[in-house]
DNA sequence: GTCTAAATTGAATCTTCGT
DNA sequence: GACGAAGATTCAATTTAGA
């Protein structure tokens, strides 16, 4: 059994600002270390958020050992395709099994693969009670072609992308995606080139690793689901893509990487890597970042005067504010969102944007006077 | 056990000039019945290849309403409710082995899913000793959004397309692709608007089936990976998406579908398909060495003519057609292309989608009359 | 009739907080 | 955990209505 040997980049010294269970954790270094055996020494519920890119070489050479720590031999026969499936099957769901018990409730699970292996941990991830949020095509701008024209060329891989479960609350950046994709809802088809150029890490000349994931991808990643601060784990993390862009976005990162090779690389990587300042982690908020303003308060406070008459944009309804922030309409009474839900015979309805005021160049939305209590109130 | 009813589009007359053991086959007709037990029914290795859409197992919660009010129409059919992942699984384990029995040796299977139940037929998939030859994309060009802003839209879906093992030598028309492609490889991501418009059958106002697939999809598929004269099983057939493309292209196809309402859709519609004329079919077959079609030799053809205006679909650009094939629009002269890119500011531009010529119901795509072409002249 | 604005709709695992 | 109220949320392609 091989030791846990620990290769930081930075003194623990600077994660005492994290909260206690956290300053357990091996932040911002790498466990050099059988993955499995790696999550196995962290403690539960400690991890915000894991990318995994395991691998997928199904003739599993000496890649993969079964969930004992015993070596899988090489297959090559037909008959034992099927084995070599059951192989491959128990060490993902060893892997995922701790992954799963070192993320936190609300914790989220990345993995990447190719249709060698991805349904294979697809169907793993949901059988341990992971609840998939969505699946993403990573679209290859520049993919291999296939030089035997035997295929359509796989031009794509896909990751999945799963909470601890149904009812978890996990964290998704609506907002911010939205602002980075033109102010359009970010789809599950994301295009990227592969990783080449001055970001692939080239040692003689060589490739260091075979399969190192462009940073643009796992900078999406972790943009939609983590928050400054977060604490990210990569179990296979190859030269480390995943420290170097969490690094970048103020994440903290811990990777797991047995090849002495590709940890070294990782850590010249990373310590290059410079993190963007504070200013510009900044990102779109959601609404629900911002404080909650009751609409009464904006009368208590003089910003919509009782007796004020509110109107849809068409004016086919019309409205009066109450001395306590109840709106009536007709026989409707109760709160802006619920007399607009009642007056359209709609299930629900935000009454910040569906009611509007009379202003002296037209309709306004009430949402705008909240806009205007926010600023004139907020720090 | 229910008895197999046979709904017949043609008499068996018309498969007369087909081997024999394709003779027996119900070919070009619906067996209304349960899918494993119609494929039971079927000879061994009788079938070329089969398309198949099996329920997704969505498993929805409540209801779901757009941020207007208005509410979402959602699959609550009971054909797609499962009890457990593991019923599921066993519902797939079950159909996918009665379609390995029926395959020809050198037959394919494309599944289509999403990543409710995609990943779990993927891993059944290769369980059963299929062997993936790719998985495709099907970029949506307009799916649902996601209203409520919890994820990432879900603007595609899966298809695993697989042969019987990894030594049999299935059909993939790989000329044929590429043509279609602009001489470009067909990829493993395709976009596709889904299916609306006129081409969704609808009874009363009310679609007939709750996930209709758009043709241009089963078209691809049956051009890709099958032959003219080929058998196409369909056992999910629903409305018959796969027979009607399948009787465009010259291909026989067997549905299987249980609903009679689904049954019926399917026969009128079929039969109102016309399919395309022999000399049109045999391009199909896309030999080798095919020339490339060059945008050119259109117009050397006569099938656009020199002087022709070109849009783009908003008409913002307007373009003129030169003698040699070349394209003038403003001071940019070059291929369809080339201009393309360069009036939009972009690095590149499909010229065949982006330029429209003006017909006699609206602008439509130069790449129309590249595939007329394509029909009426290749050997 | 023609053009433009408005309405409709699609395989969707679609909220969060306080009591 | 159940329940109720507050609050946040949509893109592209058609079709229909209206000017």
């Amino acid at each position: 059994m091989g030791v846990l040997e620990k290769v930081g980049t930075r003194g623990r010294k600077a994660a005492s600002a994290v909260q206690e269970s956290v300053a357990e954790l091996p932040l911002d270094s790498i466990l050099m270390s059988d993955c499995i055996e790696a999550m196995r020494s962290l403690p539960a519920k400690s991890i915000d958020m894991i990318f995994a890119d395991p691998p997928y070489n199904l003739q599993l050479g000496g890649d993969l050992s079964r969930p004992d720590g015993s070596h899988v031999d090489a297959v090559t026969d037909d008959w034992d395709k099927f084995d070599s499936f059951a192989a491959y099957d128990a060490f993902t769901k060893a892997w995922l099994a701790e992954a799963r018990r070192i993320l936190k409730d609300n914790g989220t699970i990345w993995v990447i693969g190719s249709y060698h292996n991805i349904f294979r941990v697809g169907a793993t991830v949901q059988d341990l009670g992971f609840w998939i949020l969505n699946d993403i095509v990573w679209r290859k701008a520049n993919p291999m072609p296939n030089f035997k024209g035997t295929r359509f060329t796989n031009a794509h891989e896909t990751m999945i992308w799963a909470s601890m479960g149904e009812k978890s609350r996990y964290t998704f950046n609506y907002r911010t995606m939205k602002t980075l994709n033109d102010e359009l809802q970010m789809r599950s088809d994301w295009e990227f080139p592969i990783c080449g150029g001055q970001e692939r890490l080239k040692r003689d000349g060589v490739k260091v690793h075979p399969t190192q994931k462009p940073e643009a991808l796992l900078y999406r990643v972790l943009l939609a689901s983590t928050k400054p601060g977060d604490v990210v784990l990569d179990p296979f993390f190859g030269t480390g893509t995943t420290g170097a862009v969490a690094k970048r976005l103020g994440r903290h990162w811990i990777g797991i990487e047995r090849e002495p090779g590709y940890c070294a690389a990782a850590i010249e990587r990373i310590e290059a890597a410079l993190p963007l300042d504070e200013s510009a982690l900044r990102t779109m908020q959601a609404p629900k970042g911002a404080p909650r303003v009751a609409f009464g308060t904006l009368v208590e406070n003089g910003y919509l005067a009782p007796g004020t008459r509110l109107f849809d944009t068409k004016r086919r309804f019309q409205a009066e504010i109450g001395a306590d922030g109840s709106l009536r309409c007709g026989d409707a009474t109760g709160s802006i969102h619920k007399v607009g839900a009642t007056v359209q015979g709609t299930p629900s309805c935000n009454g910040w944007t569906f009611w509007h005021y009379e202003a002296e160049d037209g309709l306004k939305p009430i949402d705008a006077v909240r806009q205007t209590y926010l600023l004139a109130t907020q720090p």
